[in-house]
DNA sequence: ATCCAAATTTTGAATCTGTACAAATAATAG
DNA sequence: CTATTATTTGTACAGATTCAAAATTTGGAT
């Protein structure tokens, strides 16, 4: 559903060390396929489906079971090390915690590029629903790419 | 996945004539089923699932092929009469397009929350993108609802 | 009013994601 | 090293959405 690359936007991924410490930190153990599906998403960069990774993983050698992929993957949201990427319905995105940033899908390609966030804009958005404890903001920005304005400028231009 | 009632924030659904004449300048037929669905969703209001459309009309009569509502909701997006709802991964819920208006998630109950959207952040979000084309820009928003916010002050006090 | 070509609907089955469960296995405390 | 308990794994399953092919309907032309 989603045709998506690197991100330009990205913390640098942690070492095992720093990894084992946080999912420990939180009360989970530090396994295998959690340390092979950081990795792997570490090393594909950008949002990547659960099957993605699974893919990549077995790619590089010794495949790890779907469900695994999928626990670990839920585990490490948990400990706050992978982010589910808020990009609409669909398939679930994951991506390596990095700088808060926001995200913009074409409508026509599908692309799903990755938006810096204005930390002005953020703050205001955090303040926005009475009542409730608003903990993060994701913006979702829909449109035509960079790409595909300009096929659709030259389009209109030349027919 | 998402608890959801009507919604606070909405505009008047399209009557027959706008409603056909909409689809037609899009290159779109006006069918039988497409008016029973945004009828339907229009009727109830809210973020409503696929599903939901569908046991809403076999309630209100005879009822549509699942595929056929699928295909509706997908034409009657295309022509820009409802939006596909941006509140993270798992079932796609729909809603009639009316005044631009954000989402909040609880992370406890799940209640979807519409919030009205301030033009002001909203203009800021649109210019985000260099060389593309926004469009449209939904927030997601996600953290305690004001209920679930008072249950927790509640619980820290006494317990 | 009628006919035609193309767009849609319909039917039923297939696919794709994600989840549930129970038994086998591996990670950590002591 | 051993016990305890979290995890992994393999299999089965459920729900959402899509696909292919045949039947029908729409909108424009006759």
């Amino acid at each position: 559903m989603a045709k998506d690359s690197g991100s330009p936007v990205s913390g640098q991924p942690l070492g095992v060390d720093e990894l084992s410490e946080r999912l420990r930190s939180r009360g989970l153990r530090v396994t295998g396929p959690r340390l092979i599906v950081y990795n792997a998403l570490a090393h594909q960069g950008g949002h990547r489906s659960a099957d993605e990774v699974a893919v990549s993983i077995t790619a590089a050698g010794p495949s790890l079971p779907r469900t695994s992929v999928y626990n670990a993957l839920k585990a490490l949201v948990d400990a706050g090390l992978i982010d589910v990427v808020d990009a609409g319905p669909g398939t679930t995105l994951y991506e390596v915690r990095g700088e808060s940033h926001h995200h913009f899908i074409c409508r026509q390609c599908n692309a799903l590029i990755d938006v810096p966030s204005d930390s002005t804009v953020d703050g205001s958005l955090l303040s926005e629903v009475p009542g409730a404890t608003v903990e993060s903001a994701q913006v979702i920005l829909r449109g035509l790419c960079p790409e595909c304005t300009q096929r659709s400028k030259a389009r209109a231009k030349s027919g």
